[in-house]
DNA sequence: GCCAACGTTGGC
DNA sequence: GCCAACGTTGGC
């Protein structure tokens, strides 16, 4: 079993919508981006445990646990025309984009901000892509010691 | 709203 | 294959 961490704007798709969705679970759809992507089709299980991360928002930080549920699929957006994440140089029958469905495991107690990882930044989460200068990456791997700190934080 | 960092695109 | 231009991400 695996640890992630996943980016959301909350004012697009926060921990309370995933919460409120029905079976408390969501296609993580819309990723267009190669090494994103890579992870989850290529290293993503169900079980895996992720960290639910809110960005461009008032308090950027891990507000939550999610978990992946099913095996990577191919992301259906790319096929729809109508959706704003189509991409014609995918097809059913050559997938380009994949995702993994993700459902609700509770809220931390408090949000951990991105301002308090990073003052761990050179210790306990060296290493961390989301602590590192210009880090970009929507979704990235948190090893078990990373994940072990983090909640220990909480 | 600003802007640094980074990925992608496309001309050559 | 190089690299400039451009678009996006996301903190602040």
């Amino acid at each position: 079993m695996r640890y992630w961490l996943m980016k959301s704007e909350p004012a697009t798709f926060s921990l309370d919508d995933l919460a409120a969705r029905p079976g408390q679970t969501e296609p993580w759809d819309g990723v267009r981006n190669y090494q994103a992507r890579n992870m989850m089709r290529d290293e993503m299980r169900p079980g895996d445990q992720v960290f639910f991360y809110h960005s461009n928002c008032a308090v950027p930080g891990i507000v939550g646990i999610a978990e992946v549920v099913g095996e990577p699929r191919p992301d259906p957006t790319a096929f729809d025309p109508e959706s704003s994440y189509h991409d014609p140089k995918s097809t059913p029958e050559k997938p380009r984009w994949h995702l993994v469905d993700v459902r609700y495991v509770r809220h931390l107690r408090r949000v951990i901000p991105l301002a308090e990882l990073k003052t761990h930044a050179t210790g306990a989460l060296d290493g961390l892509p989301l602590v590192r200068r210009g880090n970009r990456l929507s979704i990235m791997p948190v090893t078990p010691e990373q994940w072990a700190f983090i909640l220990s934080l909480e």
